[in-house]
RNA sequence: GGAUCGGUAGUUCAGUUGGUUAGAAUGCCGCCCUGUCACGGCGGAGGUCGCGGGUUCGAGUCCCGUCCGGUCCGCCA
């Protein structure tokens, strides 16, 4: 028997029995002819005391950080307790022990606040694993994967294995794509979701499916996105998208429950995808806190129900693209003292090549109801006042205005809003709030091919009152630049995304299941019958063969638990990530692979470059 | 594909205008210490300043290239 208790479980309650305990060094404090150990473990920290008087003392075995140890001995209350840890009012008074096994000096401190920087943590993960801090990640993901299993157990969703091994196929992302030796020149393709093989087991009458599940991305990598990573994956037939938002919203609130122990009681809040943009400039708008936009001068094609608050014209002057630009403003609670310098680095912060404005014009709403702006010299009072007004601001206030093409000055703005909202401490990390965002557009115009995309996925469904504009309508786009007068271009699509203070972490659809309407789907992003049988044959043969209504979702398991640990990064809820490169530093993948490997699949290496 | 920040002791970092022997903290090693828990005290070892080239009397510092890492844009749900 190695051990009798783990380091993490002894109390007072336990004094003056004999245990065994097993675990690592974490550190030694010698004093003369007594010495304090800290013995580690995944369960906590015990300490040990050796002693001259029992024939304990380690100098003969000295014992270095990270040794693993067992020891055999009493528990003993202390004579000054550690009120830091649980196992702090008791020690172990060491009667035996043996070294299980040495451990070179480690490269960073096994501790919270260790000195490693992430390239050495990576690299040595296994050390950095044995950390409490990544240990408590990881057990929030595990929290997160029990919760959902059950919750969608009760609900009789059932877990199926769905191939890894697929077909590529180019839509979406790039496919990261796997060899196969039996048949030479031919590729398997790693599954980016396994959105058609639910879609399969809906036909199959597999009515309430999970799983969660690894997909692959061979994309390029950020903070939130690693090139293999976890989805909770499900799927349901017979339901309409009521049903699939109260089933999944049921779901998230369950993991707080379990996780976080917030008992989220309040319906989940729901946005128009339209409303998101027009109102935060994002389709993910973080809604702890206020802080709309003000929508000045705007592309009507994009909003075409919504009207003007202010005379477009008097934002015609210089600063502000001198007419025709889009003008978007944000009111800022309890900035307008801010120093000159403060503003100028506002400015600097918009011109980043990331943001890409030019400049940004400021209008100050002092407490005494005057104001003071970057134009003074184009308003006088009174039009600040009306301004100001239009911008919902009220005194206190530092409105902040940007202007430029549309696209990139929504982003602009929203992205200043995040800023501003994450400087004054308005994203409270304990504060949870969720949205669903509904109403997303089916498609996206793409200017280089000159053709349609799908916003979500070509399996999407257009909302069920809008499908006879798809079925009618030729997808052909004949003008390009007219293409926002096209049909296509207002059909919206049966899709939500979940998002959680300002982070998307789930998205589904009601799916297409009849067949002329998802040829005309294929049709619509440019594939020709050939192609579609060619790629998608299965999906459309199966769709014949009674493929009943169905939808469904996938979160983002990582991300979510990564939120729900308190971190914008995934990196840390993931055992064995990747680097920025899509490297494995710890093993040192991707490598080359041997010549005879290359023989057998009857490949030849040639590098371009 | 692009932008940007960084690479100096095992580790995390400092290093002024280019100036002669490159520092701190921590870790490591040795000695002392019977109540520590970020133990303490004394002493010690530890560096091709990522790599290559250039400018200069002189480069950790300036320039060019390159490699590695972080963040972001493009890309990606």
């Amino acid at each position: 028997m190695y051990r009798s208790h783990t380091c993490g479980e002894l109390r007072l309650t336990d004094n003056s029995k004999e245990v065994t305990l097993a675990g690592w060094v974490q550190t030694v404090r010698k004093f003369g002819s007594i010495t304090f150990v800290d013995l580690r473990d995944r369960y906590g920290i015990t300490q040990l005391l050796f002693s001259e008087a029992l024939n304990t003392t380690l100098d003969a075995n000295p014992l270095g950080r990270e040794f693993v140890l067992q020891i055999k001995g009493n528990v003993n209350e202390r004579s000054s307790k550690n009120a830091n840890i649980p196992t702090g009012e008791i020690e172990i008074t060491v009667i035996e022990y043996k070294i299980l096994n040495k451990s070179a000096v480690p490269p960073f401190t096994i501790q919270d606040d260790t000195d490693g920087g992430d390239d050495l943590r990576m690299k040595y993960r296994y050390l950095d694993l044995r950390r409490n801090a990544v240990k408590k990640n990881l057990e929030i993901r595990y929290q997160v994967n029990r919760s959902t299993r059950n919750y969608l157990h009760e609900n009789n969703f059932m877990d199926i294995e769905t191939p890894f091994l697929i077909k590529s196929t180019p839509e979406g992302a790039r496919d990261f794509v796997v060899p196969s030796r039996m048949n030479p020149g031919q590729f398997y393709a790693l599954p980016q979701s396994p959105q058609t093989f639910k879609q399969l087991l809906m036909v199959s009458g597999y009515d309430r499916y999970y799983q969660i599940v690894k997909c692959f991305r061979d994309e390029d990598l950020r903070a939130d996105r690693q090139p293999e990573f976890t989805q909770i994956d499900c799927e349901m037939a017979f339901v309409e998208q009521e049903d699939i938002l109260n089933m999944f919203e049921g779901l998230v609130k369950q993991i707080f429950k379990d996780v976080k122990q917030i008992n989220y009681k309040e319906k989940v809040e729901r946005m128009t995808w339209e409303d998101a943009m027009w109102q935060y400039g994002n389709d993910k708008p973080d809604i702890r806190f206020d802080m709309k936009i003000t929508n000045f001068v705007f592309a009507k094609h994009l909003f075409p129900d919504k009207t003007t608050v202010i005379d477009p014209e008097m934002f015609s002057i210089p600063p502000l693209g001198g007419g025709g630009a889009t003008v978007l403003a944000i009111a800022v609670p309890g900035c307008s003292e801010y120093s000159r310098k403060q503003t100028d680095e506002l400015i600097e912060w918009v011109k980043r090549p990331q943001i890409g404005m030019n400049g940004m014009v400021f209008i100050k709403c002092n407490a005494d109801g005057t104001f003071k702006s970057s134009v003074d010299k184009f308003y006088n009072e009174d039009k600040l006042k009306a301004i100001a007004n239009a911008a919902n601001a009220t005194a206190g206030d530092l409105i902040l205005i940007l202007a430029g093409a549309e696209e990139r000055t929504r982003k602009a703005i929203s992205d200043l809003r995040m800023y501003m909202a994450e400087k004054l401490g308005l994203r409270k990390p304990d504060d949870y709030k969720l949205l669903w965002v509904l109403d997303f557009p089916l498609f996206e115009y793409d200017e280089e091919a000159n053709r349609w995309v799908a916003r979500h996925h070509p399996f999407t469904s257009p909302k069920p009152d809008q499908i006879d504009v798809m079925i009618n309508n030729n997808p052909v786009i004949e003008d390009a630049a007219k293409y926002l007068e096209h049909p296509y271009a207002s059909i919206k699509a049966n899709a939500y995304d979940m998002v959680l203070n300002g982070n998307e972490i789930g998205g589904g659809s009601i799916r297409i299941y009849q067949r002329e309407l998802q040829e005309k789907m294929f049709a619509a992003l440019g594939m020709d019958a050939e192609e579609q049988q060619h790629k998608f044959g299965f999906l459309l043969g199966a769709f014949e063969y009674g493929a009943p209504p169905h939808g469904g979702i996938a979160f983002g398991f990582d991300r979510l638990c990564a939120l729900l640990g308190g971190s914008e990064s995934i990196r840390d809820f993931i055992a064995f990530p990747k680097n920025n490169s899509g490297r494995d530093v710890m093993l040192d993948a991707p490598s080359t692979i041997d010549n005879k490997q290359f023989e057998e699949l009857q490949i030849k290496l040639d590098l371009k470059g």
